[in-house]
DNA sequence: GACCCCCGAACGATCGATCGATAGGTTCCG
DNA sequence: CGGAACCTATCGATCGATCGTTCGGGGGTC
């Protein structure tokens, strides 16, 4: 058990959202019921309903908020970086490992769990996904106009960087002896040999 | 729909299971309702317990075939290559890659619903999984060892090749141009970036 | 006494699973 | 060669449990 503890008085809101984010993160969002949440954040289903619409917003509010705080990271990340193809690379590997490290359940549940958001809130939040994967698509893209990079098939070596960087959410334990910092530089390494950077 | 046409007598066990991958692949192990499943196939529930032992059975059965699979073709692969590092990492490169083609659905749900799995058949088919990882992290190893690959972290760089692999099943379409050979061709470049391999 | 938090009880719907019944095919006996 | 016996593949109906959600009330604190 995670929280033993009694939930201070006003407190529900926050149980509640971080024993949604536990449990949708252990089962998923169809192998969770409401009711999982509200024993695991030790009120009962009313206080559940009392601070939240119900089930599907949780989730969303949950993947909304993980996915606005990766766009602006990334977008951050890039207006420090500079002109160069290859600090910007460097800055797009922070910003999406410093995410996946911070946010570990979140965006992880926000990867796996995103086909179950309802149609209108997928929709909306595919804008965002979407203009986060344009920043990878122009950054790559300018490199190899630029001649920076010299890899043969930029779409290829795009995925393959952002593959990589997402999969460390997947094996990364804080406490395992390798810190972010050592671990973007690892990866910034690997993003240049993939795309070849000069 | 994919199957208006009705289910010639004794092809029940079939069509159920095809019915249960598509279901599972559209819409999670939990997200799917044996009813759909059956409702899909064009048969009743009854038939459902007629061929399969129930749902987790047919979870099971889709998940261990597609690892047997995997570990199947590696093994294959490796077996064939010969002893060169460069060789070898391009058979485990083709044989995930064809695994991933070519059971891209499977793949899919084996990745994603491994958690669904009942804890005794997911300490089974655990060992399967950890025999083909083994695979790659050897692989590795001996290529750094023999001072082939030249990567100074062994584990990253394999964690972000098999990573850039296994995300081709997430946007692969087969009838978008690209061929495996050719995308064999492309990862094996990348990958052995990656490795940083003379 | 008004208001904020929270509770237990209950709703209809749907879940995975099981039941007995039956239509169609094959086997076997006289 | 006819038909009773049997088997296979399927069906509709139904079980108890659990699902997401709603409702009316009660114990605090100002």
């Amino acid at each position: 058990m995670t929280s033993p503890a009694a939930v201070p008085r006003g407190g529900g809101r926050e149980a509640i959202t971080r024993a949604a984010r536990e449990s949708f993160a252990e089962r998923g969002y169809h192998g969770t019921s409401i009711r999982d949440i509200a024993a695991r954040a030790g009120l009962s289903l009313s206080a559940l309903y009392h601070w939240h619409a119900g089930k599907q917003e949780l989730l969303t509010a949950l993947v909304e908020e993980s996915t606005e705080e990766y766009f602006r990271r990334c977008d951050e990340a890039l207006r420090d970086a500079g002109d160069d193809p290859a600090a910007r690379l460097r800055a797009l590997v922070r910003a999406t490992i410093e995410y996946r490290v911070s946010r570990q359940v979140e965006s992880t549940i926000a990867a796996s769990e995103w086909r179950n958001l309802d149609p209108e809130n997928r929709e909306r939040l595919d804008g965002l996904r979407a203009a986060a994967s344009k920043l990878w698509a122009d950054l790559v893209d300018d490199g190899v106009a630029r001649g920076v990079f010299r890899c043969e098939h930029p779409d290829d070596a795009r995925r393959a960087v952002v593959a990589a960087c997402n999969a460390i959410a997947q094996w990364y334990e804080p406490d395992g002896g390798v810190g972010v910092p050592e671990l973007v530089e690892r990866y910034t390494a690997i993003a240049r040999r993939i795309v070849d950077c000069r």
